[in-house]
DNA sequence: GCGAGGCC
DNA sequence: GGCCTCGC
């Protein structure tokens, strides 16, 4: 007999995490029901995925609890529960009453005690628990009977934490939890910790001596830095430690028992979520408990199957003989169109392939690794160009069958760029989430179910998607723009960028010693040893130590960027030493160490990831590494460049840049005469602003009139401010003011189009770029003076920024196809916003800079003309004007 | 999660 | 204005 096992949710740590996963829902007569919805989901997800014999959930109750008793601050910084959410518990112990789940809260305890009560309470009876919340610290519950349920983003993943799990992710044990916490104190919930103790310290001390009394007792025979601070803060230490730790003696007198599940009490679980609009979790009770379920057990749960009251599962057609195989492709073949849904991962390969041709229609799945034939199978189907593919991802999709040295053509529909193109500032598009927002459906997780399930909402999807497209004028910068460059991208990341490894070394070496004897500087000139890159302890030494005036603070203390060291230079020679310490530890550990750690041992190249759904303006970004921020501004950090290299020797890297796009699209899309006159005469954009501004012919304009200028015009394209101007340009307030001014007097144009355009977006409630891409801006009509000058800044600066992407985006699809049509050698390698980089043998370099210059410059057709800049060189570094 | 700092 | 990474 398998062990009974009990399943303790987090109540109040659910309901918040499922209120910011989803971001807006509510009944046709506005009762807010997001939070209700996503813990509803979240909880069918885990009933499946757990099957439990005993259910629980806790809640906090009341603001005061135990713990204020011995520390008055406790969790004061926390913020109220917003009343869109705080009308949502009512909702949801109303629907956990129907689910049948008995909920628990206590005067004076928060729901983690008693969490941990009721798990000790199973121990002892030999019962397994299963906790699930938001909140690390319950991680300190884990035993051999307990484990831990840690929802991730979003609310469709969760991480599950055992003992072997502890110890790999915090080298400590369960209790331990709690000491490290002692220690570095929690800000979240306001437990001090000792100050100037971190997790690094903490964790270390910890692994060392076993507990914070343990760390405590043996204090004299640690370093005089750690000494002083524990002597200091030993008491608070302690404290730290009570308040974090769960208390699971609470006075409950309860049983177990008491909790046993007996199923949902359908008719009114089906009242309530009618009620609430919940359709499809209507639809599923009333299909699978065929609505006279009077038993109140789980449909199907009798006849020993599993759960399938919450997730979609489909039918589906496991195909294995070489028939089989033969009527898929002919499927395939003769609808030209399949949703496609491949499982596996980049290392290890395809695991399975689910595919179908018709919404509806029969899902055909194959066992890639089972099956013989199967690889060829699909990977045919997808190099076919005359079968439009559906999917999910389809760069990884690409990814995968790169794995095989196969690949993919015929993208015809990704919901993720769908999905992201109609809410470009929505952070989720994975498909479990699109099926849920769209849908109203919760995904199975894996395995062959949640292959076919998949392929089924991806053809709905499209469906929808399209639609909404069309409706909302975006299908062409979709079809023409968005979907055409995924496989751009795959290529560029596929090709990656070589780097030499050698110079990599030889930087990490000699910036190790400026970095190394510029530590001991700081230390002897602060009489004492400490963390520099900790901002807290750094702020503790210049400003309490030592005295230095306090320019600025942060929300946790003092601030010590770099704008308040450079004021500070001149009253202590630390404050210099601190500035190039910042610089040379950024080099190194972002990139020089960072870039070392990423070079693939099998290619020798760096293969950066650029993410298509990531920025609410339509740019790109780039992750792992980050290559579109490689240093340039200082001659220290630009050093690095010289590590990019051609792939081969003799090979050229080849920079193309767009020069002003962004005000030259401001330019254009405002009509403003003057400025439109500066980009057709070729003017020196920065230096004709300063004529203007300050009314002086061009060749009166000094170097500090041009940077100004160049301020202005910078400030002109984020939607300027007069506070923002006169931090950047170092000003009053007031004169920065009337370069403003003085700026719109001249560029009336541009004042205007400023107007009109936070006028379109108050009015449509959303920003366009050149090519109708769309971004929401909701802050644009808050009752709020600082929110609502934010949106109304983004409203200038996204159709800006936007159409830059827009035009960057339509050059790269065409220069990629002609070279691929040339069948050239030349390689796209980078995307920097406005600068695209290539790998250029010497042969095709005329060609090449002709070409790019053309499908760059004429991207799109505006009233000024876009002009790009070519460089060339031996590597990234070494790049000259061609 | 925050502060800091790199890029366009 | 828009990102990503590092270290705390």
């Amino acid at each position: 007999m398998s062990i009974n096992k009990f399943l303790i949710i987090d109540g109040n740590s659910l309901i918040h995490r499922a209120f910011h996963a989803i971001p807006q829902l509510s009944t046709s007569d506005g009762i807010i029901t997001n939070a209700v919805y996503g813990f509803t989901n979240m909880l069918f997800k885990v009933l499946q995925k757990i099957e439990p014999d005993y259910i629980a959930v806790a809640f906090d109750k009341g603001k005061i609890t135990f713990r204020h008793a011995s520390y008055a601050d406790y969790k004061a910084q926390r913020k109220a529960t917003p009343p869109e959410l705080r009308t949502q518990f009512p909702l949801l112990k109303e629907v956990l009453r129907h689910m049948r789940i008995q909920t628990l809260e206590l005067e004076n305890y928060e729901a983690d005690d008693i969490i941990g009560t009721l798990t000790n309470l199973a121990e002892s009876q030999g019962i397994e628990s299963v906790v699930l919340t938001g909140d690390r610290d319950a991680l300190q519950l884990v035993s051999p009977r307990v484990r831990v349920l840690l929802t991730k983003k979003g609310i469709t993943e969760m991480e599950e934490y055992d003992e072997g799990r502890v110890w790999d992710r915090y080298g400590v044990s369960p209790t331990q939890i709690i000491d490290i916490k002692g220690l570095m104190g929690d800000t979240s919930d306001n437990i001090p910790g000792v100050p100037g103790i971190g997790e690094k310290t903490a964790l270390k001390l910890i692994q060392e001596h076993g507990t914070l009394e343990d760390v405590i007792a043996g204090m004299e025979k640690l370093p005089t830095r750690w000494r002083n601070k524990l002597l200091e803060h030993q008491d608070q230490a302690l404290l730290s430690k009570q308040l974090a730790t769960i208390d699971r003696q609470v006075p409950l007198n309860i049983a177990v028992q008491q909790f046993k599940w007996q199923g949902p009490d359908y008719p009114s679980l089906l009242d309530i979520f009618s009620r609430l609009e919940f359709k499809t979790l209507v639809h599923s009770i009333i299909d699978k408990a065929g609505g006279n379920n009077k038993t109140g057990a789980l449909p199907g749960q009798a006849a020993g199957s599993q759960n399938e009251l919450d997730t979609h599962n489909v039918e589906y057609q496991k195909m294995s003989t070489e028939e089989e195989l033969e009527q898929i492709r002919y499927a395939a073949g003769a609808s030209g169109v399949a949703a496609l849904e491949l499982t596996g991962t980049r290392e290890a390969g395809i695991n399975y392939a689910a595919l179908s041709n018709d919404t509806g229609g029969t899902i055909y799945l194959l066992s890639v690794r089972e099956q013989t034939g199967a690889l060829d199978t699909i990977a045919d189907i997808c190099a076919d160009p005359q079968v439009k593919k559906i999917c999910a991802d389809g760069k990884e999709a690409l990814w995968l069958l790169h794995r095989h040295n196969r690949t993919l053509r015929g993208l015809g529909f990704d919901t993720r760029l769908a999905a992201y193109l109609l809410n470009p500032s929505q952070s989720q598009n994975t498909l479990a989430d699109l099926a849920l927002q769209y849908l109203q459906l919760v995904l199975p997780a894996e395995g062959e179910a949640a292959a076919a399930a998949r392929v089924d909402v991806l053809g709905r999807l499209e469906q929808m998607l399209h639609q909404k497209l069309v409706d909302t004028g975006m299908d062409r910068l979709y079809y023409d723009v968005e979907l055409p460059l995924v496989s751009v991208l795959a290529d560029m990341e596929m090709e990656g960028v070589a780097v030499d490894p050698q110079i990599l070394c030889s930087m990490a070496e000699e910036t190790g010693q400026q970095i190394d004897s510029l530590v001991l500087e700081i230390y002897r000139l602060a009489g004492e040893e400490f963390n520099i890159n900790s901002p807290k302890q750094l702020g503790d030494i210049l400003f309490n130590k030592m005295g230095l005036p306090v320019v600025k603070k942060t929300k946790t203390g003092f601030s010590t960027d770099a704008s308040v060291l450079e004021e500070l230079a001149s009253s202590h020679v630390i404050v210099d030493k601190i500035l190039a310490y910042r610089q040379l530890a950024k080099l190194k550990s972002t990139y020089i160490d960072g870039l070392f750690g990423l070079i693939n041992p099998t290619t020798g190249r760096i293969h950066t990831t650029f993410h298509q759904d990531v920025t609410a303006t339509g740019r790109l970004s780039s992750s792992n590494p980050n290559l579109q921020n490689i240093p340039i501004r200082l001659q220290e950090g630009r050093r690095i460049r010289r590590v990019f290299i051609p792939h081969q020797p003799g090979n050229l890297i080849l920079t193309a840049d767009y020069s002003q796009i962004e005000l030259r699209i401001l330019a254009h899309m405002s009509g403003d005469l003057n400025l439109i006159s500066a980009f057709k005469q070729g003017q020196d954009i920065h230096t004709r602003t300063a004529a203007e501004v300050f009314n002086v012919p061009m060749e009166q304009v000094t170097p500090e009139m041009r940077s100004r200028a160049k301020a202005v015009n910078f400030g002109i394209v984020y939607g300027i401010s007069d506070f923002g101007l006169s931090r950047d340009i170092k000003v009053s307030r007031a004169e920065a003011g009337k370069y403003i001014r003085s700026y719109f007097e001249r560029y009336s144009g541009v004042k205007e189009f400023i107007d009109r355009k936070i006028a379109e977006a108050r009015d449509k409630g959303y920003a366009t770029t050149l090519l109708n891409r769309r971004r929401y801006l909701p802050d644009i009509s808050s009752r709020n003076r600082v929110t609502r000058a934010f949106g109304e800044r983004t409203a200038i600066n996204t159709p800006i920024q936007g159409s830059a992407a827009d035009i960057i985006k339509l050059a790269m699809v065409r220069i990629h196809n002609e070279l691929k049509k040339r069948q050239m050698a030349t390689k796209m390698i980078l995307q920097v916003h406005d600068e695209l980089i290539f790998d250029v043998p010497p042969e095709e370099l005329d060609t090449v800079k002709n070409m790019v210059t053309e499908y760059m410059e004429n991207a799109l057709q505006l009233d000024v003309p876009l002009v790009v800049d070519l460089k060339l060189g031996p590597n990234w570094y070494d790049v000259r004007k061609v």
